[in-house]
DNA sequence: CGTTTCGTTGAGTTAAATCAAAACTGGTGG
DNA sequence: CCACCAGTTTTGATTTAACTCAACGAAACG
């Protein structure tokens, strides 16, 4: 990317974080009561956490927060997409984790992130004051035991992204992303009718391109040929129908054979 | 790399671990005492511990365990160096992971990696039974805490090292690599005799290559114009000199002014 | 509707990969 | 001690996948 482009973008000014009033919610009623960070916790756990707990929501392009800064609380997404990414002085960036429904922000014991976080779509997270939830990992063990099992999961997740980022293709790239997601979104969704998988990425294609460590021009270059190979179909902007995800997983280089085979 | 050449590596035969039988170390002489998963315990956790113990070394170019074997323990590096690594079906791979003296092996609740891990030169672990050491953790506090804080502080640094895969040229990268060797010898060994650095990386290569997401060649090529350029110099094998630091950090792409700036 | 942001496509360039060969290293045994 | 060997490293010539630059559509938006 040329320098000025770049620079361009690195000043761009930060729209101002908007602290929404949301209704608030029953954590027995959660969406994500069973795979965030609570998913361990007894009823009286769960109580000590509601007393600590608020919503908090972000609309698209916000930022939850920016590299360096301090940020007063931890939490939960609840809703919606958000991107984990780092910014090099001269402008180039490179996503290094995205955030879907039940993913944890920030780390206990630490005020300040390293890396810009933000919204995607519009996200609604579930939010914990630092102090009080650091106290409560303290004297419970479920929270800290569940925040340990997400954070190896999360390494795992990181290590896999190392390989895509250090060795794969751009069309192994591009195929690996739609793989991913597709997969998440196979486990909380709907069971998959029959294969065919829709892929609601609100990842724009540049959004994509720092996720693969690609130019945009070259992600849209790559999604075309997949699309023209029928390999994979394009619904309306940003919607993306896999018809066969197996024939997909081909793509990504990968072993495959996960176990699915009919 | 063609598809010939990287086959011709995948079937490379492993050699056979070795089992060594070492000398007891009492945990309060340990090396790494203060800095491995052992750093919290009290003395009565650390009495547990040493029950549960054992030492085991591998020589260079040994497999600690390959990607789906099981792994009958966990265990932290006493001494020596260890790569993470994985793989891809046709041979392409690319390191995940520099195991270093305090570094954890292996992931509680999993009884198999889904990584090659390999010895680079000797390597002597300090190794636990899965199950006590489980037990272990659910009993006491102070093993699953510093587990988290340390996962947590390797999520960061495969996270560091996505930037500088998807992101950075090959001579930001090789220098990238150089800066964290050097950032953790400076850590554990001398302070570094006013900013002159030795670096004994036994890396060959194409270690450096798979961990940098390059061949090996060129990783040969950047070394040869950082070492005429005067920012390294070439001590024995694999021995490289840093006279600046700060010249090498300037060659990463980072920000740099990492605060030690006299 | 203009306007702006986002996405596609084309033409030319370049950093790193590939292919190839020579030079160096360290260990082994005659 | 030296010749030899296997593994490693360096260097050179060429190719290529992805980047850069540029222009043009297509949605989204007030």
């Amino acid at each position: 990317m040329p320098l000025d482009r770049r620079l361009a973008k690195a000043v761009t000014v930060p729209s101002i974080p908007k602290l929404t009033k949301d209704v608030e919610i029953e954590c027995a009623g959660c969406p994500i009561r069973h795979r965030a960070v609570c998913a361990k916790c007894a009823p009286d756990e769960l109580t000590r956490l509601e007393e600590i707990k608020y919503y908090r929501s972000y609309e698209a392009g916000q930022a939850i927060t920016w590299a360096g800064d301090e940020m007063g609380f931890v939490a939960s997404v609840v809703r919606g997409v958000a991107t984990i990414s780092q910014t090099m002085a001269d402008g180039r960036k490179q996503m290094v984790g995205l955030l879907l429904p039940s993913d944890f922000i920030g780390r206990p014991g630490r005020s300040s992130t390293p890396y810009d976080v933000t919204a995607v779509g519009e996200v609604t997270l579930c939010c914990f004051r630092r102090k009080p939830f650091e106290q409560l990992m303290a004297t419970t063990p479920h929270v800290a035991e569940r925040l340990l099992d997400m954070s190896l999961d999360e390494l795992d997740a990181a290590r896999e992204w190392m390989l895509v980022l250090g060795r794969k293709t751009a069309r192994e790239k591009i195929a690996s992303l739609l793989t991913i997601i597709a997969r998440r979104e196979a486990t909380v969704g709907v069971p998959a009718m029959k294969g065919r998988i829709t892929i609601d990425l609100q990842l724009t294609r540049e959004a994509m391109a720092d996720y693969l460590g690609l130019t945009l021009e070259t992600v849209s270059r790559q999604i075309s040929a997949l699309k023209n190979e029928g390999v994979i179909e394009l619904g309306t902007q940003r919607r993306i129908v896999v018809p066969d995800i197996r024939r997909l997983m081909a793509e990504t280089g990968d072993d495959m054979d996960g176990g699915l085979i009919a």
